[in-house]
DNA sequence: GTATTTGCAAATACTTTGCAAAACC
DNA sequence: GGTTTTGCAAAGTATTTGCAAATAC
């Protein structure tokens, strides 16, 4: 919801929106560019992280911290926790965990308004897994 | 543990980790550079991320990743959850949260092999509530 | 004495921004 | 037609790195 502002669909948005949505992989800002500048091939990198920006801040996706100094996107707008894979760095979801109720049994511990929390779990992916990968 | 390399004990890291060790406020690479500026005056930021680095490796101090695109570093070593103030960006420790067995919980639900997670909270903190401070 | 670490400065990685032109509604 | 958005390039912010000199052990 922006403020005052109306906010446009143009191509860029619209492209960039589909090709997240394509993919379950929590690409980055520049694996996104250059997976949209293959449909719009004359689309600037800036472009690319403007919309990136409005698209989250509207809700219709999501940033995701995972990975030390630059951030991934996920195009699922709904939350869901997140497992990161400590030898290939592939990220997947996670769906249908438990509800651990954590808001409510933290407020018991602390003065503070819980607005919400982030829950990441790290691990090693099957296929690292399979292949006997180490660290 | 470093693999072959033997950890010397140098003035700088000595009080990086010092400094690190008086404050409970998860300060930022460049917050812990100017701490440390106060007692060695010489020291140059480069080292005092070098030295973050090695002390993070070997389990003296914990990396966290609560800003996006900085990171963040505690000095305290054990293991705990953190929450965050959206309002003045302010970040507590949590302690004695209860134990959600996360861990096993997911591990029925995928077949990653699970090493850990990450928990943080977001809120408002006392002193932002008391203000009556809105985002 | 030798390997590790430092200070410095330059380089790198990621993201943001100013501005005139283009696109949207 | 007026406002939002774009492409481009430059700037900004955080972090890393090459190297000769200094330090730790």
């Amino acid at each position: 919801m922006p403020k005052g502002k109306k906010q446009r669909i143009t191509r860029q948005r619209k492209v960039i929106l589909e090709e997240l949505r394509k993919v379950t992989s929590h690409p980055t800002a520049d694996e996104i560019y250059q997976m949209v500048k293959k449909r719009l091939p004359k689309i600037s990198l800036g472009t690319v992280y403007r919309n990136l920006e409005v698209l989250s801040k509207s809700g219709e996706i999501q940033k995701i911290d995972v990975d030390e100094n630059r951030l991934r996107y996920d195009g699922n707008p709904k939350e869901h926790y997140h497992i990161k894979c400590i030898i290939c760095g592939r990220v997947d979801d996670l769906h249908d965990l438990p509800d651990f109720k954590m808001e409510k049994k933290t407020s018991t511990i602390t003065d503070w308004e819980i607005t919400g929390h982030r829950l990441d779990f790290f691990g090693i992916c099957p296929a690292c897994l399979k292949a006997g990968r180490k660290r």
